[in-house]
DNA sequence: GAATAATAGTTGACTATTCAAGTAATGTTC
DNA sequence: GAACATTACTTGAATAGTCAACTATTATTC
């Protein structure tokens, strides 16, 4: 596959072309869905981000939500005074400010999630568990790969 | 599946993680492999666009690459500006702005796609033709079903 | 254990993006 | 064909994101 030559080159056989489009319109998509909550999508990355864990560092987060660190300071910030997350430095390294959700942040998060939710339902109405599941093998195996 | 619930749920099961912890690092990656040719993630979604068109409106190109209009004007006044893009009324319709890439722009495009390809060598690396296939066809299928 | 290095985060100046409101050209309706 | 609506942008004010430089805390080295 040679994407940039003059030899034919076919766009839709070209996996980052469908990654990008997917990933803008699901973008697209959860901001729709999160207005009403009065989210936006930086936001609710940090909520993924707090699903699993109870606290988490702000690197930690922004880490995973593959942000950078003084964008994801001030997203928190902007949380903290919406009063969806509370900071507060971690007893055992007072460099590290650990972020957590407030019940109203809790409350926000499940809105959330339901909307997400429902995208999902709808997105991959139709396809096989069998296909799912390849595709996060799949996604799993080139997101390790990509690093590099 | 129910990721709001309380119920097991586990994000790595879940494709729209791995899809937008996929396009996160893609788009890392880009950056870094852009910056030499002083290109950003915003102008190659242009380069990318005016791959398979000579001639794209200003609209056409922020449908494409998923951005606002707004945003677009500026990142086409931008490369104007830089002579990556020449821009013309539409002499059918002079509303429209068409834009299409300069002789530098083109080498940019080159150089862009040429580093686009590195990455994506080393991404699908050890990933047989089937599976490049299915993603595709899968990725189709859920572009197409999440706007509604 | 004092000096230096490394880590975690924050802040401020700069750039980029977005929303709302504007302009200009084309379509439509009566 | 004049009035109104729609389309296709563009612009300016407000917001968000980024880079470089800074502070504070912990780790390491001599």
């Amino acid at each position: 596959m040679d994407a940039g030559g003059e030899t034919d080159f076919n766009m839709e056989e070209w996996p980052f072309y469908w990654l990008t489009r997917f990933s803008g319109r699901y973008l697209q998509q959860m901001e729709l869905a999160l207005k009403p909550i009065g989210l936006d999508v930086a936001q609710w990355r940090v909520l993924m981000a707090l699903r699993d864990r109870e606290r988490l560092s702000v690197s930690e987060i922004a880490d995973h939500a593959i942000a950078k660190l003084p964008t994801m300071t001030k997203i928190i910030k902007r949380m903290e005074s919406d009063g969806l997350v509370a900071c507060a430095p971690r007893p055992s390294d007072q460099r590290v400010t650990e972020v957590r959700l407030t019940p109203e942040g809790e409350a926000a998060s499940r809105e959330a999630w339901a909307a997400a939710n429902r995208i999902y339902a709808r997105t991959f109405e139709g396809v096989s568990a069998r296909d799912v599941a390849s595709l996060n093998r799949l996604l799993r195996t080139i997101t390790r790969n990509i690093v590099l």
